[in-house]
Parts: C-alpha cells; structure tokens; sequence
DNA sequence: AGCAGGTTTAGCG
DNA sequence: CGCTAAACCTGCT
C-alpha cells in the first residue's frame, strides 16, 4: 500500500506530495492550491522539513527506483552524491558515469521520480540553468538557497 | 525503426 | 556576442 504526506515549503511557496510504502516512491510540487492539510508521517518528511528550515544536507530515506531504466538509475545515482550547495554540468556527470552522452543525462534527470532528494537541481548546462522537470523557477530558487543559506 | 530530449560545440554574421 | 545546426545515445511509440 502507498501512503501520501503533504508538507508546505515557504521557500517555493507550494506545498510537496510524498508518496511512500516502505520505501520513497516519488515527490511532486503542488502549486495553486491554497490550504492543504499538512501531513506528516514518513521520515522523507520530516527531513524535507529540516532541508528547508535548517539547511539539511543530506537524505537517510531509502528510493525506490524499481520501473526505471538501469541508465537512468545510474544517473539518479550519480547526482545522489552531488554535495549542498554544489553544482555539476550536465556533460560533467556523464563523464562520471563513463558516458559521453550528456543529452541522455538530461532525459534520465527529467525522469527523476523523487525531487530534492535526489538533487537534480543541482545539475545545471554550461551555459546557463538548464531544465526542470519541476518548473525552472523551482530549481532556481533552491539553487539560491542553497548558495546563500547562512548556516 | 523513428523521433525528441532538462545539451553542447562550432561556425557564421 | 547571439543565432543556427548538427551530433552525441537513450527511452517511448
């Protein structure tokens, strides 16, 4: 059975969808909806709560990555180990894991069921911010966070 | 098979 | 500089 939990973030001004069993399935941004009940009950929660109120850096809770492709995996893998506060280039990271292709990277990221905590934010093109699969202004605003946040 | 993608780089004005 | 165009490889139809 998969539970949802439902915490607001005042950085982004949106409320998160956690969606778990034993393991975290995935998180989504809810935008536009005004007075949700928050709700929280998983560890994912209480973590994402202490990235955002206490600069947490990083994640304990086990991902479920099981549907997605072994490429993909690795990807997701890969940015698991981008440190706070610190950035990689989309051709970067393919290097890491033995590929050229930075295009692909840029797919498997967009397929990137479990926002923040897999930090696909921090990876960013060369020339510019890149994309999100969560919306730009998103990965912006934790990319400044991250940068500035005084703790 | 074909096609598009969260990119990159070179080449030209 | 800013723009265009081609190339890289993966995953969805």
């Amino acid at each position: 059975m998969t539970n949802v939990d439902i915490i607001f973030s005042q950085l982004l001004n949106c409320y998160i969808e956690i969606e778990y069993d034993v393991k975290l399935h995935a998180t989504r941004f809810i935008r536009n909806k005004e007075n949700l009940k928050e709700k929280k009950t998983c560890d994912a929660s209480f973590e994402l709560e202490e990235y955002f109120k206490n600069g947490k850096t990083d994640f304990s809770c086990d991902v479920d990555l099981t549907g997605l492709s072994e490429f993909t995996r690795k990807v997701l893998d890969e940015t698991r180990k981008i440190r706070y506060g610190r950035t990689i280039t989309y051709s970067d990271l393919a290097r890491n894991i033995g590929t050229k292709n930075y295009r692909a990277v840029g797919r498997a990221l967009g397929n990137n069921p479990i926002l923040i905590i897999i930090p696909c934010h921090r990876v960013i093109a060369k020339n510019g911010i890149g994309g999100y699969s969560g919306g730009v202004d998103i990965k912006a605003r934790l990319l400044e966070f991250e940068r500035e946040a005084p703790f």
